[in-house]
DNA sequence: CGGGTTTGACCCGCGC
DNA sequence: GCGCGGGTCAAACCCG
């Protein structure tokens, strides 16, 4: 079945996507990432969905090189109705009603907040939430014309966690690239109908979006 | 000198 | 209608 079917575990909502790979393994859409994290734990570790998917070697480098430790749930809020801590989340971006087209979470045991995942980001705020003690630190990806939005906070339950979460889809190849790869890059970048065989962050947030546009009926 | 970070103010949607 | 809360802007500042 190519479409993705919701299903209402414990409360929560979660969707998977056949059409979507990692949505096979448990990548979850909830409302509450926070809860799914804590209770719908036999989650994919991250080394195992870079494993099973074959995700460019720079995002494995990233992984080993620059994090102290690695996602240890995922959370997939293609609803783009909830925010992290599963409050409203139709607060719009800037007060501006905007729809995420598709936003994908993790939850990573890191000792520091920001990751490299082979991308650029500038930080442009910082602002203390009331679903947390810890601040919250927004990102946006450096490239022009590049909307892509990143959200970082500490856990509140558990400060050794790092939630972060990905707002759009990458329109460009990671800088980080050094002239290999570029028909995967090339592949990224069209073609968001056909699925590749190289998941990339960039291909999950179009994953994301996709299973956005069909769950939904705005 | 250029790019990134900091910081407070501001904006806007939502709930009451 | 008002207050709350999250998200963003933008100028000043910092650093390589």
């Amino acid at each position: 079945m190519a479409a993705s079917l919701g299903l209402a575990i414990g409360g929560h909502e979660a969707y998977y996507s056949a059409s979507h790979p990692a949505a096979l393994y448990n990548f979850q859409t909830t409302a509450d990432p926070l809860v799914a994290a804590d209770t719908a734990a036999p989650l994919l570790t991250f080394p195992q969905l870079l494993d099973e998917y074959s995700p460019p070697p720079r995002v494995h480098a990233a992984a080993g090189s620059q994090m102290n430790g690695f996602p240890s749930s995922y959370y997939c809020n293609s609803a783009g109705v909830y925010d992290d801590a599963g409050r409203r989340g139709g607060g719009g971006i800037g007060g501006v009603n905007r729809r995420p087209a598709g936003r994908i979470g993790f939850r990573t045991r890191s000792e520091v907040e920001v990751m490299d995942d082979g991308f650029r980001w500038r930080k442009y705020g910082k602002k203390a939430v009331k679903s947390s003690p810890n601040l919250r630190n927004y990102y946006r990806c450096s490239a022009d014309g590049c909307g892509v939005k990143k959200r970082v906070e500490r856990d509140r339950d558990d400060p050794r966690y790092v939630l972060t979460s990905y707002d759009g889809v990458h329109n460009h190849a990671t800088p980080g690239s050094h002239g290999h790869g570029a028909s995967r890059e090339a592949a990224a970048y069209s073609a968001p109908a056909v699925v590749p065989d190289t998941w990339t962050w960039s291909d999950l947030h179009a994953a994301a979006a996709a299973a956005h546009s069909s769950e939904s009926s705005y």
